[in-house]
DNA sequence: TTGTAAGCGTTATCAG
DNA sequence: CTGATAACGCTTACAA
């Protein structure tokens, strides 16, 4: 476990150091004669630069930190995957973070990240996150800071999202298109804005329609599962059952067709659903269930691409004030 | 963007760097009073300790390499979510990769890391890994690295797996013993270990049965989903087709699916099919998908528990050369 | 109990 | 074209 750096190349090849780093890093002031002589060496060596020493040079550290609510879940993934794509073609690292869908979680990565560890944060508000704090925290401290999907929408930075009113509003309407008298809206926190946007959509194209709205079709929704369960039943067993079920996220969409299940009622003859979701394999499920699928690895792309183009420039220019929109896509399936 | 480091700390309360640094580490040589002013001014200016001059001294990064074949993928995710439940109790951040089940991309990924920038590796190597000079290359850098599901079998460290032989054995026992005559076997690669046990698994309980076994039972898929389609089709619609196919991955029995259904074959009725998930909802699908399922968290809490074990011990033991089982769970459902 | 100084590995600046 | 030197922010002998 030979520490081999710099220094120690410069005095096997009788050189300074400051000569061997511009070798490596291919400097117009040095012979080609010495590059190769430094090169060879490097790499019989097999020399790796500290990233931490140049990182404390640089004041940067080529790397990313990546906030999401919540990882066992194909958007974020998707996601992920989507900002890697773009990343680590200019050499930057991931470093990513589950909240849990925790605000103190939230709060206490974003305090790790304050130091300097990253040079940009794009990240996903979790559900219970009202008070921004602690992400305006980071535009002081100079750090660029992105959202998509949940995004904190007071911030003055670019978030992408998708169209999340008139995907609301389709899906609804398309419900009542196929004859839904009663449409429950499944909402998992009316403090994320893709919540919001998702049920004003559901609400305005509802209200368009002649049924007759109250405001106990929004069900506010735990974040386990077993109180959803027990929830999802209680209002699945009685006469006045809705007959239409609009999910505003995957996870409920699943706790419903499993309540649904129980009950058992058929699905779309006795009740009709359609979620938001990025599942692969909603195709499969019994019945393939409609869904609202969000570009996701375009929407991580697109991130990535914004915090590149900011990050390599040498004359940084702020980040816009902007929200970006990506559609969604329906796919109707037999469950409506 | 005022850089409030220690030095600046230091001028503003008229110490020296060393006094506050020691101060903010709650040294036990500073003075109570000393340790107040300087705790208060640090929290008032909300000073960070730049992680990296911290690390160029220490020579650690309090950082670990996730490394993972493929991120849209419930047992990964499952997996990071368990070491980072553990990591982040000990200050630990995670920087994770993602190789595409490719070699090449696996090799970069390895050599970025080699330079210090993380204190130990976890990971799952590829379908397509072979050769571990790569890998070697880390343990010979002083890295520690372990595995966990797809192990690299030769390198002296520790590596934790789920029972993959036995549960090989006992789901092609359980297809026989339901009747099935002909167990196809779907395999993703014959490089990873998992594919390996799990076969062998399979190919001592055909071959123990009457059944009569030929070597074209065992299907050899590629990695992208159109060809495999095509493949098991090719293999379905004949009257010769299987009526048991047990899968030794997730993503080939969605596959696997995917193509029965375009057959029009009934599952379970024509054709049985078991395979290794950890899908969430693997009951919802048609019909319910019996799977075996691996304890992920765990796996992902044992391996992260194992390197802070190590790492934060002040005088370091090697990690040991062996492998740890932790066992799957067989669900099975209507498919088998 | 506090201060001084050196060094972690790199690279930019300034000389030569 | 190459070398010496300083500095990034932090910690730790060693001094006081």
């Amino acid at each position: 476990m030979t520490k081999v750096n710099i220094k120690y190349l410069a005095e096997k090849l009788n050189m300074a150091p400051s000569t061997v780093s511009r070798a490596l890093n291919d400097s117009y002031e040095i012979s080609q004669k010495t590059k190769d002589k430094v090169l060879s060496l490097a790499k019989e060596l097999n020399y790796q630069p500290n990233p931490y020493a140049r990182s404390l040079r640089a004041h940067k550290s080529k790397t990313i930190g990546v906030i999401i609510p919540e990882r066992i879940n194909n958007f974020f993934a998707q996601v992920i995957d989507g900002i890697e794509e773009i990343t680590q073609q200019y050499g930057y690292h991931l470093l990513v973070y589950n909240s849990h869908e925790d605000v103190e979680q939230e709060r206490k990565i974003i305090s790790y990240l304050l130091g300097g560890r990253v040079d940009a944060i794009v990240m996903s508000v979790s559900s219970q996150t009202s008070s921004t704090e602690h992400l305006e925290q980071v535009q002081k401290q100079g750090i660029p800071i992105i959202f998509f999907d949940r995004i904190a929408q007071d911030l003055p930075t670019t978030k992408f999202i998708t169209n999340d009113y008139q995907s609301g509003f389709d899906a609804a309407h398309h419900l009542i298109e196929i004859g839904c008298k009663k449409i429950y809206f499944l909402l998992l926190s009316k403090e994320i804005t893709i919540g919001k946007e998702r049920l004003r959509g559901y609400l305005d194209a509802v209200k368009a329609s002649d049924l007759s709205f109250s405001e106990d079709w929004v069900i506010h929704c735990a974040q386990e599962e077993k109180p959803n369960i027990d929830l999802f039943k209680s209002f699945l067993f009685p006469m006045d059952r809705p007959d239409g079920i609009l999910s505003s996220v995957e996870k409920l969409a699943i706790t419903a067709y499993q309540a649904i299940k129980e009950t058992k009622l058929r699905i779309p003859e006795d009740i009709k659903l359609i979620t938001f979701s990025n599942m692969k394999i909603a195709d499969l499920l019994d019945p393939p269930l409609s869904t609202i699928s969000q570009p996701a690895q375009e929407i991580g792309r697109e991130c990535a691409k914004l915090l590149m183009s900011k990050l390599t420039k040498t004359k940084p220019s702020p980040i816009e004030d902007q929200v970006i929109t990506i559609p969604s896509i329906f796919h109707k399936r037999t469950s409506s």
